[in-house]
DNA sequence: ATTTAGCACTCTCGGCACGAGAGTGCTAAA
DNA sequence: TTTAGCACTCTCGTGCCGAGAGTGCTAAAT
């Protein structure tokens, strides 16, 4: 893999595909000795260019123009130059103070992260909230709010909350829905849906159907692939020459914004558990859409009980060497953030 | 003001208008005669259009192209032709049916109205959540989820929902929790802001901290001009010709991405109460990002209880005669569901 | 008093040729 | 193995030209 290319092959691409990335460019053999201070000719350079040409890491839009990474070079640079390296240590703590600052608001950690991602990577940023396969039921809450209407308020073991308005068939004062909620916490709490579904029907006819909608709504939570879904900085993308012109492109930005699509393309990329960094470069022949761009996508969570994802998207010329540590460092970040939240199935009480 | 314009001027004018919004192209004599079967010769038409270029409602990109309609032929267009119409009835099903789906779904309302103003206008859409200048305490839940972690989940007359989680000193059973919940909850129920922080200060220490926090979250909520905001459709917009060419209207999408910037254009063009639709054209010389574009904005809610605003934004050339009365029919639906919701405060128990 | 036909005029736009410049690949020398 | 030298190829900006679109004006027609 490695003995693939020889030391100073891998050092043109390197530069190649960093000024590339810099300048939207094709790089000549000139531009390179001179800029990047190369002890070497232009011609030389020029041999290897040949070279790195037809192994195909490397292209020519046209005879006299010069070299442009190839999806299988940007991939060579990804796995063989950057994929170890490391976050410096000043934007870690920049990270690390971000979210420090922001700890007790659990609803500004999701937006917090993607603009993070956003700005760190100067690309769009995905991130989705923890979600858990199978997760408990923890409290309930009923509030009446007018006549029939009743918002009913479910928090999951994992912190995810759901609301519900419901009608129910003849005004109900509060009272009443106070203690059918006390009822059914005190059946329901730390069971998971199947358990819930198997106890014995209620007799009560209201604690009935609220029993019933809760069921309903635990089931779509366990439908759902994944929790919300929070974008930024999509303009830093849109100013990028690629999404100019091509339609392609802005057919890539219509995937992150039409919700259901992006659900199946998380689902298909990352269908295992936490793990690395994934970089999906050009769509890799999976996805039209993406011819152009490029996707680094990780799952950060707690494995068995809930995870999420979080990514950056940008044109394929996009800076890996800071995109890929950024996603790796904010994936453990976020996953010390879950495990410090969630409620463990051991210690529940 | 009517008698500004003649009958026949003001038709020549809504045509040019329409046309050139469907074609993004100069309209010439020829093509609006043809084209709308209009019983006069292009000589006539042209004639008008002279009239109408000097009051300042058409111009000219150059001598030989057809005309476009300035930024006042809008306005003209706005206020004389279209304000008053009204959503066609199959379009005013086709909403409230997909209301009435999603009529349980709470979280689902906002972005479901993003959604359909989006597709209804062919461009970006954005609702803000209902949002109370000063509401009052409703409910509060304490779930203990690790050690000192503490989940505070915050209800509000109105059924805003805030999540906070905190660091107690020290570890603290759930029973005590819930303990600590109910004794804040018997105090507060229905109380605004300044009643709680005139309440005597608590002795025990744990429920003198929440209650400071609960103060702390309440205030924060009262801060923000506006609820979450919800965006959609900004992909309609991207493949409109104005905004692949000028960044101008690249930098107007910045305004709507960057949620502070986005909080000070409504703050500043809705100041008033729920009222009619304001259409703000080309920035009204107030915005520069907007130059090329325009806005459709209208408030929802209750006054003096929970409002929100909901809106349109599309290049200048945007089809008003639907847009319009899409957002006003949308307010009108979302002011109806939210009086639905809302906990009235005389009927409050 | 309007409306309209006719016409000269102006400006854009696509096509084309052309030269400058960039960058290459190859060969032969170091 | 590296490098200097050079011929070659292709893009891109520029300027020119003619076709076409759309106008404004004038004079005739209603």
């Amino acid at each position: 893999m490695m003995s693939d290319l020889t030391e100073r092959q891998r050092l043109i691409l390197a530069l190649i595909v960093r000024d590339y990335t810099e300048t939207a460019q094709p790089v000549g053999s000139a531009r390179l000795v001179e800029h990047y201070k190369l002890d070497l000719s232009t011609a030389t350079v020029r041999n290897e260019m040949v070279a790195l040409t037809e192994t195909g890491y490397l292209r020519q839009p046209h005879t006299s123009a010069g070299r442009v990474p190839t999806e299988e070079g940007y991939r060579y640079f990804v796995t063989h130059v950057v994929y170890q390296a490391d976050l410096p240590d000043t934007a870690r703590h920049t990270i690390s103070h971000q979210f420090y600052q922001a700890r007790q608001d659990v609803e500004q950690w999701m937006p917090l992260a993607a603009s993070i991602l956003a700005h760190q990577s100067k690309a769009a940023s995905l991130v989705t909230a923890p979600h858990a396969e199978r997760s408990r039921y923890k409290h309930l809450e009923l509030i009446s709010t007018q006549g029939r209407q009743v918002l009913m308020v479910l928090v999951m073991t994992g912190g995810e909350v759901s609301q519900q308005l419901l009608t129910l068939a003849e005004p109900v004062l509060q009272e009443r829905l106070s203690a059918a909620a006390i009822t059914l916490n005190t059946i329901c709490t730390a069971r998971t849906t199947e358990e819930i579904a198997a106890l014995p029907v209620r007799s009560d006819a209201l604690e009935k159907d609220i029993l019933t909608l809760v069921l309903a709504d635990m089931n779509r939570g366990e439908q759902r692939v994944s929790g919300e879904i929070y974008l930024d900085g999509l303009t830093n993308v849109l100013s990028e020459p690629e999404f100019l012109e091509s339609g392609d492109a802005r057919r890539a930005i219509h995937l992150f914004e039409e919700r259901s699509l992006l659900q199946d393309l998380l689902a298909r990329a990352m269908p295992n558990g936490v793990g690395g960094v994934q970089v999906l470069i050009g769509g890799e022949g999976k996805w039209e859409e993406l011819k152009q761009c490029s996707v680094v996508l990780a799952r950060y969570g707690i494995p068995g009980q809930a995870t999420g994802m979080l990514g950056v998207f940008g044109p394929m010329r996009m800076a890996y060497s800071r995109t890929i540590p950024t996603v790796r460092f904010m994936a453990d970040l976020l996953s010390s953030l879950v495990s410090e939240t969630i409620s463990g199935e051991e210690n529940e009480q």
